[in-house]
DNA sequence: CCGATGAAACACTGG
DNA sequence: GTTTCATCGG
């Protein structure tokens, strides 16, 4: 039994359990993915189960990878015919595989969500509406919403008139969906289910196939989720679920802990098992963790403990600085002395946040300071024009009928299709009933032959000729390997000397078009297909690199699952964290409360709360007041170091303010590129200044204006004035 | 029909 | 601070 020995008793009883539905309610750091890879070769040594029968869904690509690579460790062989992906990776692939009960073909295309938002304003500008009452994203946000609760157009309630709208809205969006042959991210999840739930054929085949199901952060499902789970196991029952429901983060996508209040119902036979034992913090961090955690209602109460050998640990250092750029700088300037001590790495180190906005001024702060960084989003890469334009191309070359990416590229680079052209195709696919790309193909093939020659305009030829190109294309992708496609659509595109304009912009954007191409070669046998949908599952998580020798910086959701030595969690204000968004509703609150333990929980050793009195949002900076979740940390766990005290309310007349950031070399603006000869700002809010005629004062504000530096100063004397700096004969004394 | 320019709106988290 | 949309001159 060799695959339980290095295992506690929790852990054993969880990887041994009999079969049957077993709910593992795991708290951070207990060794959650051990036991699910335990488990699975449990099931397949010691049982005998085949790992053809075998179903392991979890959230991330980058779990499913670890768990494959863990468990064939733990084997000592290749596994063949397991199925361990994401939800959504394995919706993509029963839907492939099952084209004949569904009404688009296998060849669909998964859209993302900028291709999400212009369909639905397509949607909203086919129904005459006014893009101003209802919001493209606030319209999206609530189909997304019916879709995870298994609403369909037609089961949308019509209880208000905007109801009414939106379940109109809802209904177009689904056909211009189903016109492009193409399925956003709720689809995957909604068709499988509805797959499964109308054919008891077909769910029988899947339930029989899979004797055992296993799931990872199951406090993440959301309710489309839990009933394909069911429907998945209906047969054999052995539903073995991992989850926390102090992890629970992702209550906006649908995500729904209670969950595992219902699984608890629906399987009343099933065993539950706590795993509390923490492998990874010191009990000082998870003493501050379970502090804040346990404010929180309607939840399994849990105690957990740190392993004895990792001793007390060290206390937390609360910071305030006195802006969000002293934040970054605070920041920056730990990690250059904790590693200039050699007390640590820089790939021991990870920065959190609530929004990835916050991020900016990290970066910029490391980049000042000449220290590399890493820094974790897909956002990044694929949201940059130039790889949508190469995707779009590509999803063209799959699926002729996709309209969203039809209409991103067809006239890029610039090919004299405009408005009016495209129009006229539009009008000649809707009379034929078929899709524009369907006619773009038909005018190549036909020329002026084609009935459609005549409808489309003057633009015709320039239409047909783009047709060629795209049916050259398709002819191609059965032939060539994928690399050499993409290299044969670069070319005859001209996209090189289109993106690549001699600007520096430019040619960073061509880089990434080459990167995008250096990645097409992972896909060199797979094919076009399993290439596309691959980018359109990426989440953030799967861009966080192994082994960096350098922190990494990553909002709070992308953190989950990840352990870092030593972690700074910034902008505890209330307003950031707790987002303002979440300030009037208490389950909302509770889910940020988690989000903060989330964050909490990743630390081995060190855990740095930063926040800032002052925040430039929007252009103008406000005060702001400390996060309320500080206020849960007992005293006796927090550092007095650090220069600050905690129960400080930001005050801007206040002279206790210190930003950290002496060993800077100038204000953040003179790290900003560029040759044009920029005024900078000599002064700085923090500082003490003196008058001739006013006497000593504190800069709050200063920024460069007309050719001048504009400078707000609150005197000790007379209080507020604002001063042209070049006039005033200011004095810095501090 | 194209590209440049500037105003206006906009930002929470993410498969 | 960034992105998107509208307008205008060529």
């Amino acid at each position: 039994m060799d695959i339980l020995n290095d295992l506690n008793p929790q852990q054993r009883a969880a990887v041994a359990a009999r079969p049957g539905p077993v709910l593992v309610l795991a708290g951070p750091g207990s060794g959650k993915t051990r036991v699910l890879t335990h488990r699975i070769a449990y099931l397949i040594n010691q049982m005998g189960v085949s790992p053809y029968h075998i179903l392991a869904v979890t959230f991330t690509n980058k779990a499913s990878r670890e768990m494959q690579s863990r468990v064939e460790k733990l084997l000592d062989r290749s596994v063949q015919g397991l199925w361990l992906g994401t939800f959504h990776a394995m919706c993509a692939r029963i839907l492939r595989r099952e084209q004949q009960f569904l009404p688009f073909t296998s060849s669909f295309v998964i859209f993302d969500d900028d291709d999400q938002t212009s369909l639905i304003k397509r949607a909203i500008k086919d129904l005459n509406l006014d893009e101003k009452l209802y919001k493209p994203t606030s319209v999206h946000a609530a189909i997304s919403n019916a879709k995870n609760n298994l609403l369909q157009p037609k089961d949308y309630p019509a209880s208000t008139y905007r109801d009414e709208v939106i379940g109109r809205i809802y209904r177009r969006y689904q056909e211009l969906l189903l016109a492009s042959n193409a399925l956003d991210f709720d689809d995957l999840l909604l068709y499988t289910w509805k797959l499964l739930d109308e054919n008891p054929a077909v769910r029988e085949s899947y339930a029989r196939r899979f004797e055992h199901v296993l799931v990872d952060e199951f406090q993440d499902t959301n309710l489309v989720q839990y009933e394909l789970l069911r429907h998945l196991a209906s047969v054999h029952q052995n539903i073995f679920v991992v989850g926390d429901e102090d992890q629970s983060i992702y209550r906006w996508r649908g995500a729904d802990y209670r969950n595992v209040l219902r699984f608890e119902e629906d399987y009343r036979n099933g065993q539950k098992i706590l795993l509390e034992q923490n492998y990874r913090s010191t009990q000082t961090v998870l003493d501050a963790a379970q502090a804040v955690i346990e404010r929180n209602r309607h939840r399994t109460p849990k105690k957990l403990r740190s392993m004895p050998e990792r001793g007390t640990g060290e206390k937390l250092t609360l910071f305030e600085a006195v802006d969000d750029y002293g934040e970054a700088a605070y920041v920056v300037d730990m990690i250059q002395q904790l590693t200039s001590s050699r007390r640590a790495r820089l790939g021991d180190f990870a920065v959190m946040y609530r929004t990835n906005a916050q991020s900016r001024l990290l970066e910029e702060a490391f980049l000042r300071a000449g220290l590399p960084y890493r820094l974790v989003g897909a956002q990044r890469f694929y949201g940059r024009r130039e790889i949508k334009d190469m995707i779009a191309y590509l999803r063209l070359v799959q699926n002729p009928a996709d309209e969203v990416s039809l209409a991103r590229v067809i006239n890029v680079p610039p090919r004299g299709i405009g408005d009016k052209a495209q129009v006229g195709l539009q009008v000649a696919a809707r009379q034929a009933q078929v899709s524009a790309g369907q006619v773009l193909l038909a005018l190549s093939e036909e020329g002026k032959d084609s009935p459609y020659w005549g409808q489309v305009g003057r633009a015709a030829a320039l239409l047909a000729d783009f047709g060629a190109m795209l049916a050259g294309w398709r002819a191609q992708a059965q032939a060539l390997p994928l690399p050499a496609l993409f290299g044969r659509m670069l070319e005859e595109l001209g996209y090189e000397e289109y993106i690549n304009d001699g600007t520096e912009e430019g040619q960073s954007r061509w880089e990434n078009v080459e990167e995008l191409r250096r990645l097409t070669y992972e896909y060199e046998d797979r094919g076009l297909s399993a290439f596309l949908e691959n980018l359109a599952l990426v989440s953030d998580q799967d861009t966080v690199p192994e082994e960096a020798e350098a922190p990494t910086l990553l909002t709070l959701h992308a953190a989950k699952g990840l352990e870092f030595p030593v972690v700074f969690i910034v902008g505890l204000d209330d307003g950031t964290l707790p987002h303002n968004r979440s300030l009037d509703d208490p389950e909302e609150m509770a889910e940020e409360r988690r989000l903060f333990y989330v964050g909490l929980t990743r630390a081995k050793n060190r855990v740095y709360l930063v926040r800032a009195a002052q925040r430039n949002t929007f252009g103008s900076f406000q005060d702001s007041i400390p996060s309320r979740f500080l206020d849960d940390i007992p005293v006796n766990l927090l550092q007095e170091g650090g220069g600050l005290r905690r129960g400080f309310q930001a005050r801007r007349s206040s002279t206790a303010l210190w930003d950290g950031g002496s060993q800077r070399s100038g204000p953040p603006q003179a790290a900003r590129a560029g040759s044009a000869p920029i005024l900078q700002p000599r002064y700085r809010a923090g500082m003490r200044v003196s008058h001739p005629s006013w006497g000593e004062g504190l800069v709050v504000d200063s920024r460069i204006q007309d050719d001048d530096e504009r400078v707000d100063v609150f005197f000790d004397s007379v209080g507020f004035k604002r001063l042209a700096a070049s006039l005033a004969n200011l004095e810095i004394i501090k």
